[in-house]
DNA sequence: GTCTATAGCAGGATAGAC
DNA sequence: GTCTATCCTGCTATAGAC
């Protein structure tokens, strides 16, 4: 992950400049939105003339849409990796831990791709936005499942629902992006705090968990 | 500038006019985005032509301005209000409760201008959105000596610091404005599973209350 | 207060030279 | 692959009629 977002294509030169392209227009789209860069923008910020750009992209519009892809790849990507290294053996809250990690990590580490989902997605043309809400649900769907294997072995706190409890959960990691630059917070450090919240917030008590599925622990 | 005074204004037909241009602004604004919405779009929106605007605000900065300020000062008076009313010898906690479901419920109820300060605050020129990052700083601080306020009365559990709280549970709110649509939850809902979280997760128990609470670990 | 008309400029995109 | 040159469109803002 350190490595970047975007390498998975042999290195050529025109592959090199691409990759240029994406990262400048990236960071200016984050920075101050979409409809606000023009293509002369991205293209003085990487050294090219205006027209130059379409050698590499067939459109603004093509050029944020992959943008937007690499963003929702990489986060994805980052947090099921991290969960399959734990092994499917692992306790859920130890799942959710390893995604709330490598999701802030991403976060942090990729800033200008993830902004692209998180600030711009919402003022790209509709067809595009349509395209990616579907690449976010399955992130969606992905953390879901492992709230539900947690409510099953652990029991949620009463009056604790599972669906408003994951989204309160990416509003505190997602939001983190707005703050974590002026903050000086690590990535980490509020993974940690979150994951305490959770844990000694949401997990139902040994007297709650009576009424629940024992464990599967052994 | 002779008495000094800011009167309220009286409700005219101008002043309707300009109610309903705002409205209108901000409602576009946060579903598109500053720049891609026109002044064209907006005369439309209201029924005029976009020359006529200009009688009643002096650019679209201004316009825009205008509309950040309605909903900082919304979100803040009314969380303002909400602890004012609980008295001074309140607990601390519940002076939190009552913000975290005042801010809910402007960001549902008020959704056009919370969105402006929330969305679209990154789009404006820098000029403007300096001058508003002040005025959102204020707020920060508000909620900054509730939380400092708990600490001192109850306790934060071990290892949570009060400024990354105060970011992730303004998160957890804020992103709500990304959801609630389509989700179905009540601002209600929403602040009152943020609380259990906060009052379970967060809060010392009896037995930790003998130790200060830790500052931010590295 | 709202209209029409338009100035002045910046944007995305294309064609063809090199 | 990148450049120059340019087309066409749409934008903010202004001026003046009504």
């Amino acid at each position: 992950m350190a490595d970047g977002v975007a390498l998975p294509k042999p290195p050529s030169k025109s592959e090199a400049t691409r990759q240029s392209i994406l990262h400048a227009a990236a960071g200016l789209f984050r920075q101050q939105g979409y409809a606000a860069v023009s293509l002369r923008d991205i293209a003085e910020a990487v050294g090219m003339k205006t027209g130059s750009l379409y050698y590499h992209f067939s459109s603004k519009e093509g050029l944020v849409e992959e943008i937007l892809t690499l963003g929702t790849q990489g986060a994805l990507g980052a947090s099921k990796a991290a969960v399959e290294a734990l092994g499917p053996a692992a306790d859920p809250v130890d799942k959710l831990e390893a995604v709330v990690l490598a999701h802030t990590r991403f976060l942090h580490d990729e800033e200008d791709f993830a902004s692209a989902n998180l600030k711009i997605l919402q003022q790209v043309p509709p067809q595009i936005r349509e395209r990616h809400v579907r690449q976010d649900r399955e992130y969606g769907h992905f953390v879901a499942g492992i709230i539900d294997e947690i409510a099953a072995t652990h029991g949620l706190a009463p009056g604790i629902d599972p669906s408003i409890l994951r989204m309160l959960c990416f509003g505190a990691m997602n939001w983190s992006i707005s703050w974590f630059d002026a903050d000086g917070a690590s990535p980490s450090q509020i993974a940690d705090q979150l994951m305490t919240m959770v844990r000694r917030g949401v997990l139902a008590s040994p007297d709650e968990q009576r009424s629940k599925p024992r464990s599967r622990r052994s």
